[in-house]
DNA sequence: TCATCTAACACTTTTGAAACGG
DNA sequence: ACCGTTTCAAAAGTGTTAGATG
């Protein structure tokens, strides 16, 4: 398997109490910082297989490139997937253990930016931050076994600029800055899902910033999806098109050509391109901002009291084994009465039914213990 | 006037059901 | 009846584009 070799930057948290510092990764040069929140007595279980956790970015030079120039990433009302997707390779896991893997964006910055002459350039204070949402992988829960087996892809994940929309797709400001989270939540039955026990990670790839947009900024950006999307194949270049592109720009040198005729079939792109990888350290660190409850048996968590971060809302997830699986359930939402987001599965073995709620509170919680508070985590800014 | 947003469009890949054969 | 493969139409994902919006 190509194109995996780049580990995230990782926070680690579990159960309550604060304790280790980790230190740099002398390996990498990379920086990260890893808390576990295990209580002294805690028992090793409740860490097992979170430390030795490496998650590695899925086609990292081509994330790679896009960064160089400035990663745009569309936003539209209906929802728009992210390209390049967001696809890990996740290594360390107890093979035994089950895990839930979720995602969310958080703002990497307060600032608004604009695009002029060519490069991006703040323009201002950002907007007040819209209350967070996650995405639950659909395979969740799963073993780390199935986590491992191969590439976890969140390419179904959606963005949108709707600050009502009604499908759960992540929303964010147009023409500001986000970066993406990977959460990795330990759910199996010895370390009840929820309880204080909880353990999670969280990894994020510096490379996989970018800037919200409504219509492509940079045109290097725009080839960049063309040339790698395989939805934008009907863009795909030659000298006509790059003519008609060059004539969309204010100028006198190049007359408007008709996109009928610019526009040309071209040959399939090489497959698999760019893999390559590199990795960052393993850290964890408290964050305050997540919370979650204690609901031990019945596989259920719920919501707990509103933190006081503004950037989330509130989130719950329940794992419920007398229901049926369904097979990848669109999301359903009121988020005036907080009615449950229903994830369904197609995947062989899956007991449980995936829950999740939203509200549109200014508030998030997920995966710590409600009773303690201290085992936050928050974003690595 | 300008920056930004929206929706329709043509083109593409993906998906899933039906048809078929062993 | 079952299973695997093929076919094909519908659905969904793309950037482009012109016009709307503030």
């Amino acid at each position: 398997m190509a194109n995996l070799e780049f580990g995230s930057q990782q926070s680690c948290s579990s159960g309550d109490s604060p304790a280790l510092e980790f230190e740099q990764d002398k390996d990498s040069g990379h920086h990260g910082r890893c808390k576990t929140g295990s209580p002294p007595l805690q028992t090793p279980l409740s860490h097992q297989g979170m430390e030795g956790i490496k998650v590695y970015l899925h086609e990292r030079d081509l994330w790679a490139k896009f960064h160089d120039v400035t990663t745009e990433m569309i936003i539209t009302k209906a929802g728009r997937r992210m390209f390049p997707s967001y696809k890990v390779k996740v290594t360390g896991l107890n093979p035994k253990a089950k895990y839930i893997l979720l995602m969310d964006i958080i703002s990497a910055d307060e600032h608004r930016y604009k695009f002029a002459d060519n490069k991006w350039s703040i323009s201002g204070k950002a907007e007040p931050a819209i209350p967070g949402r996650l995405y639950v992988h659909p395979d969740s829960p799963a073993s780390g076994a199935h986590w491992m087996r191969q590439l976890v892809s969140f390419q179904k994940l959606k963005l949108t600029n709707n600050h009502l929309d009604p499908f759960g797709h992540i929303i964010l400001n147009s023409m500001h800055k986000y970066q993406p989270r990977l959460h990795i939540v330990k759910a199996d039955e010895r370390n009840s899902f929820g309880s204080s026990n909880t353990s999670f990670c969280t990894h994020s790839f510096p490379e996989t910033t970018f800037i919200a947009v409504t219509s492509y900024q940079n045109h290097t950006i725009t080839q960049l999806k063309i040339e790698n999307n395989p939805f934008a194949k009907g863009f795909r270049g030659n000298d006509d098109i790059e003519l008609h592109r060059m004539s969309r720009t204010p100028s006198k040198e190049y007359p408007l050509v008709p996109r009928s005729t610019a526009r040309q079939r071209v040959a399939p792109p090489s497959p698999d391109s760019c893999h390559s990888h590199s990795e960052y350290t393993v850290t964890q660190k408290p964050s305050p901002g997540y919370t979650c409850s204690d609901i031990s048996g019945d596989h259920t968590l719920t919501e707990t009291p509103p933190t006081h971060d503004p950037t989330y809302h509130l989130f719950t997830y329940q794992l419920s084994p007398e229901v049926t699986p369904v097979h990848s359930a669109p999301c359903s939402m009121d988020t005036a009465q907080n009615q449950p987001c229903m994830y369904g599965s197609s995947q062989v073995g899956m007991e449980d039914l995936r829950w999740a709620s939203y509200t549109d509170s200014t508030t998030y919680q997920s995966f710590s213990s409600a009773k303690e508070l201290g085992g936050n985590f928050v974003p690595p800014y």
